[in-house]
DNA sequence: AATCCCCTCCCCCTTGCGGGGGAGGGCGAG
DNA sequence: CTCGCCCTCCCCCGCAAGGGGGAGGGGATT
């Protein structure tokens, strides 16, 4: 298995760094790239056809996010190994990726060589965390279990969805025709989210937001 | 001077994107990389090094910012023509890199072709703008003359102290009771600089002005 | 003096927002 | 299976927020 020359595709929407990626595996004898996608749905495509033995996926994407992506990948089945590599160095990211089943998690500000070497561990079968990454899991794992405490609450998934869009000034009915789901609801969420935050209003959890750099 | 082979320095905090651009940049006889930098910093160390025809920078970077070395390398003299290279098309880094004196702006999302005959312009001496760049820049300037003059003062003085109270979340009876004038009151001028700035919600207001560093 | 702008206060009205409660279905952990 | 969490939807209620209008006073400009 490690004797043979290994395929890989690249998804990734921007060109120079599916160029970057390509020119650097070329540099490597047991590896080729064949195929490059744009975007999820492509590269889905393409994975269905080329059967790559690897999947550079970045997360991020237009469209079809990464992470979607990914699922898509694993649930059609697909043998390829998945590895991540993005500029997110979010701890939700690392986690969601990984749980969603990526065989390895890279960072776009890695060395080259870095990114070399853990995709000939990829290509071995073993998971491939880029060295910040381990840290970032770590402290991910760590603070898994206990509520964490201070100014970083545990919002569910549809909470932080519903906080982006009130950062985007949207008013509870535009979020529930966004969402497709009533007022009603998207109130429910609203006042959870304020209530866990420890916040007065809407306008407050904008300004939290917006300060803090959130992003879903 | 068209004649001549330029010489470019890459500023990027993304090796492999630093690759792409130099693997891209040599399939141009007329263009040569000289130098490339991870951070701001040391980019400004090898733009006075090197004086470099063209430099590549990107936005975004960890430590000092693509903006503030842009700021720096025009502060410093350099008659280097400095091409904004980033993935963010958002109005307002693209208005304030312009500012700054960029002498072009590129987004990585552009065909790598593009990106070269941009390159090419912008060598020459011309202005080098992405096909996007320029709806957004547009956009920009067609929203500058009215709506929101980022420090200019359409608003009266009591409107921006009412908009830095609503950006720091506070509600009109509060507002009211800090500038001791009734609620009623505070409401018109919410109103006003609400229509003024073209915005829907106290909400939008409180984003805009922490967006925009707004005080008073 | 006549204007214009700003600030102040008032009215009415509709809509939005947040808190209280309850309730059912889905799903995963224990 | 039961428990807990999450998401969904529903009710009622009180207050906040915005938009419409009008009106008076002060200050600066013309």
């Amino acid at each position: 298995m490690s004797d043979e020359i290994q395929t890989v595709l690249v998804i990734d929407d921007h060109p120079l760094m599916r160029k970057g990626i390509s020119q650097l595996i070329a540099l490597e004898d047991s590896l080729r790239v064949v195929g490059e996608a744009g975007n999820g749905h492509q590269g889905l495509e393409l994975a269905r056809q080329l059967q790559p033995d690897l999947i550079l996926l970045d997360l991020n994407m237009r469209g079809l996010s990464g992470l979607d992506t990914l699922k898509a990948l694993k649930a059609a089945d697909s043998d390829a190994r998945v590895i991540i590599l993005t500029v997110s160095d979010h701890e939700d990211d690392v986690v969601a990726a990984l749980r969603a089943g990526a065989d390895g998690y890279l960072l776009k500000d890695m060395e080259p060589e870095a990114v070399l070497d853990s995709l000939k561990v990829a290509a071995q079968g073993r998971m491939a965390l880029g060295e910040r990454v381990a840290e970032i899991l770590a402290d991910a794992l760590r603070h898994e279990n206990q509520p964490r405490p201070a100014d970083s609450v545990r919002l569910t998934e549809r909470e932080r969805e519903i906080l982006s869009l009130i950062a985007m000034g949207h008013s509870n009915k535009l979020i529930a025709r966004e969402l497709k789901i009533t007022e009603g609801t998207v109130k429910v969420h609203v006042k959870h989210l304020l209530r866990k935050l420890d916040l007065a209003s809407r306008v407050e959890a904008a300004i939290w937001a917006v300060r803090s750099g959130f992003r879903k």
